[in-house]
DNA sequence: AGTACAATATGACCGGGGTCATTTTTACTC
DNA sequence: GAGTAAAAATGACCCCGGTCATATTGTACT
């Protein structure tokens, strides 16, 4: 009987979280992530504050979740079909300027983001960049344009990091230059090591 | 008439701020960074909690404080006249060998850590060990061991972000190898890059 | 010593994140 | 419909990081 195979549970359950979602969306857009408190961001949603944390363990939690959900649009973007470029490396790096212009990349939520990432115990949330890069990595290997030898996993962390990186550095003041440029270069010298002659002749 | 030259005022300040640092550092060792809280520590220290947040504006920021503290002892360790090795990317890794063996490296602090130096204002503390290893890089890019175009700084942050990724993978449980052993790999990567045969032939 | 002023210490207080026992809603059975 | 058991919502409550008006201590000058 259960029309569209979804009990009204479920699907009450769905629209409720992502009212949540969209509500604390709209909020740190508009007044930072410091300055949200949960209870407005559920007051938004029409729903107690309680309810808040039986659909996020914390605040912060609500912030891999975004990430996944803006990620998932992102990735139609990088199709080659939908005009992304044919080089694998040049969609990581398309990848890294567009996610360094969404909201989401804001010092405040950037820098959770990250910690997030790095730390929650659950594997799923908050890695969604790492595994969108991992995936390019992957193909830039097919195309020769990396290295084989190199975990595509572990290498999608190295660019994930190098990512946050720049970002934060630009945030604070590092500026040499526009940092869409900077996302390259940092791409640009992973690529090609930082090793001088005396180095290469003698590991 | 100062003994030292250093008024009671000023000798008192040192001493409590030191006190502070040390009764944090044993708190976190003892029960974590996040059970502890600024009123254990105060009391710790024999003052009130207010008077924690003359010394350190928040919670978080005592973490470059001790953090700046040992690393001034790692600065030592790194001398060659103290049997470091004489080339410089081997004591850039043993820096991070070092350093991830300190108790200020496990998850909880040290992501903290990496947030406080990515974006807290104050552009001292919090950078110490970027600016350690900005050094170190200004001498392998002496002897020729990295190339001389790059931005010393620069690449101690790039290089404090691969570290930070590598512990913060290896606490998740993504341990493929020895933490040491990880840490000189992403050091090795770093230096020799990433790009396969199609890269190098056509950027 | 006495006085005036600045530096420092203090703890009551506040706000918001997070918890949990209780209430309300939903789904299912007779 | 009535009965009921699980799921979900709720808001009073706790806890702790951080603030601030006030009290205390140190210093300089007469």
């Amino acid at each position: 009987m259960m029309s569209k195979t979804l009990s009204r549970r479920e699907r009450k359950k769905r629209e409720t979280r992502q009212r949540l979602m969209e509500a604390a969306l709209r909020l740190f857009r508009e007044q930072g992530y410091d300055a949200t408190t949960v209870e407005q961001i559920a007051e938004s949603a029409d729903v107690a504050k309680g309810t808040f944390f039986n659909y996020f363990e914390t605040k912060e939690a609500i912030l891999p979740a975004l990430a996944e959900w803006r990620l998932g649009q992102l990735k139609e973007a990088l199709m080659p079909e939908r005009g992304a470029p044919a080089s694998p490396v040049a969609r990581i790096k398309l990848a890294l300027r567009l996610v360094a212009a969404d909201p989401l990349s804001d010092p405040a939520m950037a820098r959770r983001l990250f910690a997030a990432g790095m730390c929650h115990r659950d594997i799923r949330p908050g890695r969604a960049l790492l595994n969108l890069l991992a995936e390019q990595v992957r193909q830039a290997q097919a195309a020769g344009e990396i290295r084989a030898d190199l975990d595509p996993i572990y290498l999608g962390g190295v660019i994930r990091a190098l990512f946050f990186q720049q970002v934060m550095m630009w945030h604070h003041g590092y500026r040499p230059a526009p940092l869409p440029e900077l996302l390259d270069a940092a791409v640009d010298l992973l690529l090609d090591g930082i090793a001088g002659p005396k180095w290469r002749q003698s590991p």
